[in-house]
DNA sequence: TGGATAACTGAACGGGCGTTCAGATAAAAG
DNA sequence: CTTTTATCTGAACGCCCGTTCAGTTATCCA
């Protein structure tokens, strides 16, 4: 994965890929049947933790407003650790088959589902104000994800300090 | 760029460039001393061309409300329409050498130091309520840049009414 | 300990890569 | 029309690619 992100998947070798884990490219295909294969399982077991680990998180109940946040402190803290997977998984999708492209686009939309089911709760519930729920899910998420690109461990703020100034950009955002 | 859009800078060919064109792989040569100065060349125009688009649309003047809902509808539009520049320009920057990287980030910091510049003045306007600038104008950025991952020009939604759309997630998002 | 199974090596396969360049061709200039 | 200049072709260079596989080595189980 972190090959792949940093120099991108048609740009390393299989041979690159066995030096990196200490054997020899043959030794690979006991374990892939091919490299798209490869790529696919880190992207799909990527969605799956992402799927898996806000189940787990996720407060439910009918409190939309303290779910959002969960939300919000969840993708921020999950994505900003596995930057090279979320890298990856998004930019990647163009060198996958037609079946697998398909089967990590379905994973995406469900995670943009549960976020926008969150976003309906809140609106019926009365707490958010917002136009089209769908495309408010997406907003939020590209939002978030983009903590991505200039998050550093080393910076100036903790990453308890960017949650909490995302969470507050959200909330308004929902109108919240 | 439209190559490098759909397979990534590494699975394209000079030859398959070339066949796009019309010549021979050789012919190239004439245009580019080499592959990699050829992605430079179309990153660098592109982003020299969002800087110049913005130049000629910001207003300018004290109403940072207005200059901020001229950038949201600006950027929307810009990027919608150049789809292709936007993904290389964000995803290939790992495929640059050293000093070409730091050449098109530099293009890029300029951009979002443009915004950033907005909302500094609208904050001491005391029209916008916000926390952190430069982190604010990225989120934007991250935001308004989202759209490209969803938006197509025979859907649902006309632009015009995604920039609306936009705008009052922006202007509640900065306190306005 | 011995036999089976799993894991790995090292070489090979056909093929595509970026780039170069002598020679052919087209366009421009005088 | 002739000469100069700009373009392009087609072949070649050395190199690396994904993948396969016979043979070797390590591990596991009875």
């Amino acid at each position: 994965m972190r090959l792949f992100a940093r120099h991108g998947f048609a740009a390393v070798s299989m041979r690159q890929i066995a030096t990196e884990v200490g054997v020899q490219a043959g030794a690979l295909y006991n374990y892939t049947p091919d490299k798209q294969s490869l790529l696919f399982d880190l992207m799909r077991e990527h969605m799956d933790a992402l799927l898996d680990a806000w189940q787990q998180e996720d407060p439910g109940g009918t409190d939309a407003r303290a779910r959002l946040e969960a939300f919000t402190r969840f993708h921020i803290r999950f994505n900003t650790r596995r930057a090279d997977a979320v890298f990856v998984s998004y930019m990647e999708l163009r060198n996958l088959t037609g079946e697998n492209f398909a089967a990590v686009t379905e994973l995406r939309r469900i995670y943009e589902t549960r976020l926008e089911e969150i976003l309906r709760a809140g609106q019926d519930a009365g707490v958010f104000t917002l136009a089209e729920p769908r495309i408010t899910a997406m907003a939020v998420i590209a939002l978030l994800t983009g903590v991505n690109t200039w998050y550093r461990d080393a910076g100036r703020l903790k990453l308890d300090e960017v949650e909490t100034l995302y969470w507050d950009m959200v909330r308004r955002l929902v109108g919240g």
